[in-house]
DNA sequence: TTTTGAAAGGTCAAAGAAAGTCAAAGTCAA
DNA sequence: TTGACTTTGACTTTCTTTGACCTTTCAAAA
């Protein structure tokens, strides 16, 4: 096992102790103690705690500087999961209509957060010419994201 | 947790127990119990309750002197167009994250609807190269939407 | 009434403390 | 022996701490 998963297994049991799911850490501290180079942890987190695996890094730099790294529960329904997937590479504005109403029939979300998807995937909102590529994707990223 | 940390929290502290959000602290008193030297109050007054954070603060000097921080009352409509104009043509994938922070902080949005913001502003769901002006108009749809 | 000095608070820039970036070099298995 | 993954380190950016010097106010003394 390298240094990596090294690193990497001791993040991940500070996430399982702590009741919250949270790992505060300091960057140099872990490169002291695990006696590689700082930056070694930025490649740790960066390939290893990526939001693809359900986690959400947020840092400060600085004195008291920290880096924080948050286990997102996620269970998604199977509902949700079969709209993903049968998202294409290119949705038009009235398909993503579709998308948002039927799903809002099912209450895995509210009005408000319709409301939200619609303005950030209407044609004014994307006033690019391949819009319809960068709304599949935006929609794609926001229902994944959806707890 | 930094000393300018712990002096904010000491001010919030005041803030909300007070209950006319009037924080009234004298810079040389605050330094000395803090163990700091005065400037590092002015230090945190100006990065930590400034009005985009919702704060007005007046101070007088000479004998008597002192500083007041007070916690604006501002609608959730006003404080959204606040933030709406404030945003120009271009955006940052850390500037999003910044402005839906501190509306989250407002409770004018939910931690789902603000999941919903950034996952729709972030890096990989606008995969494009003028990413940072998609993500303005995105932001800004969004957040009109809100108001 | 004017002067003056002590008592506040203000400003700004340098030094310090973290974390971030990026690309080169190294490793290792297919 | 090539390509993916790791390790390393020089350089950058961001945020904090510190201190020297400045300005304003008040009140007592002249």
């Amino acid at each position: 096992m390298g240094m990596s998963d090294i690193i990497a297994n001791f993040i991940n049991d500070i996430l399982n102790e702590t009741e919250d799911g949270e790992a505060i850490i300091q960057r140099n501290d872990l490169a002291t103690r695990f006696n590689c180079v700082p930056s070694q942890i930025n490649y740790v987190i960066s390939t290893r705690f990526t939001p693809d695996y359900g986690y959400y890094v947020e840092s400060q730099r600085g004195g008291g500087g920290y880096i924080k790294i948050t286990k997102v529960k996620i269970t998604k329904s199977d509902y949700l999961m079969h709209i993903i997937t049968s998202i294409g590479d290119k949705v038009t504005q009235k398909e993503a209509e579709i998308f948002v109403k039927n799903i809002l029939k099912t209450d895995i979300i509210s009005l408000r957060e319709a409301k939200l998807i619609l303005s950030a995937t209407n044609d004014k909102a994307i006033n690019v010419d391949n819009r319809d590529e960068i709304r599949a994707s935006i929609l794609k990223s926001m229902l994944i994201n959806l707890v």
